[in-house]
RNA sequence: GCGAAAGUAGCUCAAUUGGUAGAGCUCCAGCCUUCCAAGCUGGAGGUUGCGGGUUCGAGACCCGUCUUUCGCUCCA
């Protein structure tokens, strides 16, 4: 139990891949960086956990509807949510201080510099002179028309270097105008790099005029231009909630931690739309919601915390981060924000149309402000497997190693053995798996020993174990094994199907809400 | 992106100054047996991440490249 972090890290990925849970993508050609593939038991995981979200969403709240909404979304869109212009930056680092800059930034620092100088020339001649004309001054005196040609030289080149998108020319902007590095002093710089977070392909025949479409960033918005759609055509009232998980693409400069921060991921995001005004109360409702369904999956309260957010990003009034307590420390797990009605105001502006709300109680139209909550799916997978993992001190000095996934979300919910693998132990044990294997998912393991069979079946998280043996043959009674308290109690097969229901199914961690 | 370390069987790791690639576990077939892994017999599995170079000879040395981990940086 008393692993060292990083230790428990690595066991955590040598476990996922030895086991099925976790491959990394086209291993067989080197691998992808920071794209996974998910195994035969992380799928289940996966989508266990994907199941328990949505069912807690919209199964168990009348006012919150599922939608599933496409990855590609016309350009516009990212127009509109700001993505577009917020993630297109030309970035220069400066091998020296090993710090990254803007490099339009750098220019426009230059320039500024530049303007800066010539104000000080005003500054100097209207001292100098009595009916100081400044404008006069400008347009005539020698020294400052040299700087503002050399301006005028500098933006016009700068302003059709990035129009060609040309990455050269602006670091040769940078060679030329001897810019240097304000920490390092330096002029040791590397090339321009274009960081666009959103990947893009194109769209339409190659020969025609293609248009360049963007793989989304985040599944939000698909519930932002849909908003109307689903309020009309669904009757819905506010306060009321739109669901979704799915796929989001990030191109991120540095992506790490094994699938803590991959370039292709899953959100699970639900968009609350409330009457402006009240957006902070509902903020705080979920707030709470959302922990206490996290606390729900039984890993254990100290391993998480709120985080809130100083620095508010550009369409949020409030924010914060569920943290969760990962192997290499407390790191973001779901973000809760109150996003006010910047995004159905910008499609709005954007788009032309309305996307409002009439409200019969108060007899007027408003665009509702929303309140966000958006898990990672394959962070909360990593947050389950890494806190369900350990190696357990058993008495007589032996260890095990016991993956104690909550049972509604383990892969396989029970395994059936034939103690034997004779005697007709394996037609009986098989029969009882057809009757169970209709609700849930099951395995069947007939080789060699049962304690053997009993550890493959802990380092994997099945919950339970049943096992037939001779006494089964006479009374139609079966051994049923606890995964974490390792004790056993012997059943009627006809309670089985009640006995697995009470316990692993994902009806019994709902009703823990 | 910069810096450091690493990459050998499914997993964990060996391999003397450069000299025939090995072990344990796993896996497969069978035997024995049976309620908490590690009994017996046999077997499978490797162009040592990839590509070059030096050498009579490279897992080891050099260069490049890919991937991973850690630190810095970034993360609307």
């Amino acid at each position: 139990m008393s692993q060292k972090p990083e230790d428990l890290f690595k066991n955590v990925i040598s476990h996922s891949k030895e086991y099925g849970f976790i491959f990394p993508s086209s291993e067989i050609y080197d691998g992808l960086s920071a794209v996974y593939d998910y195994g035969q038991l992380g799928a289940e995981l996966k989508k266990n956990i994907r199941d328990y979200w949505w069912k807690s969403m919209v199964q168990l709240h009348e006012n919150i509807v599922g939608i599933d909404a496409s990855i590609f979304m016309h350009p516009t869109t990212w127009k509109a949510s700001g993505h577009v212009d917020a993630f297109n930056d030309p970035l220069i680092d400066n091998k020296d201080s090993k710090k990254r800059y803007r490099a339009d930034v750098l220019i426009e620092e230059h320039v500024s510099k530049i303007e800066d100088k010539i104000n000080k020339e005003v500054e100097k001649a209207a001292k100098r002179f009595e009916n100081f004309d400044a404008v006069m001054f400008r347009r005539t005196n020698a020294r400052v028309k040299e700087y503002d040609e050399k301006i005028q030289s500098i933006t016009t080149r700068f302003k059709k270097a990035l129009n060609d998108n040309n990455l050269e020319e602006i670091k040769q902007i940078i060679v030329d105008l001897e810019i240097v590095c304000p920490i390092s002093g330096s002029r040791n710089w590397t090339d321009v790099r274009q960081f666009n977070l959103m990947f893009s392909t194109s769209m339409g025949s190659v020969s025609e005029e293609a248009n360049t479409i963007y793989l989304r960033p985040e599944t939000a918005q698909g519930i932002f231009v849909n908003y109307l759609n689903v309020q009309k055509t669904g009757r819905m009232k506010i306060p009321f909630g739109i669901a979704q998980t799915g796929k989001a693409f990030r191109n991120e400069i540095v992506a790490r931690q094994f699938i803590f921060r991959m370039r292709e991921f899953e959100q699970m995001e639900m968009q609350f739309f409330v009457k402006p005004g009240t957006e902070m109360e509902w903020y705080e409702y979920w707030k709470k919601a959302r922990l206490n369904w996290h606390l729900s999956l039984g890993l254990g309260k100290e391993k998480y915390r709120f985080h809130d957010h100083l620095k508010l990003a550009h369409y949020a009034n409030a924010a914060c981060d569920i943290e969760h307590d990962f192997p290499f420390g407390f790191k973001e797990l779901e973000g809760i924000h109150s996003r006010t009605d910047f995004d159905l105001k910008q499609h709005e502006t954007f788009s032309g149309k309305k996307l409002q709300y009439f409200d019969p109680e108060l007899n007027q139209n408003y665009v509702p402000y929303v309140v966000e909550t958006s898990v990672g799916l394959d962070r909360l997978f990593l947050s389950i497997l890494s806190s369900s993992l350990k190696e357990e001190q058993l008495e007589g000095g032996d260890t095990r190693t016991l993956l104690s996934l909550p049972p509604a979300l383990a892969p396989y919910k029970a395994a059936i053995f034939p103690l034997v693998k004779k005697d007709g132990l394996p037609e009986f044990a098989e029969r009882i798996m057809t009757t169970l294997k209709f609700d849930h998912q099951m395995a069947y393991d007939e080789k060699d020993t049962v304690g053997k069979r009993y550890r493959r079946q802990d380092a994997i998280g099945t919950p339970f174990c049943i096992t037939v043996d001779h006494q089964s043959l006479e009374d139609q009674t079966v051994t049923v094994r606890n995964r974490d308290t390792m004790v056993q109690e012997r059943l009627p097969v006809d309670a089985l199907a009640n006995f697995l229901n009470e316990r692993v199914s994902l009806k019994s961690l709902l009703l823990t809400l």
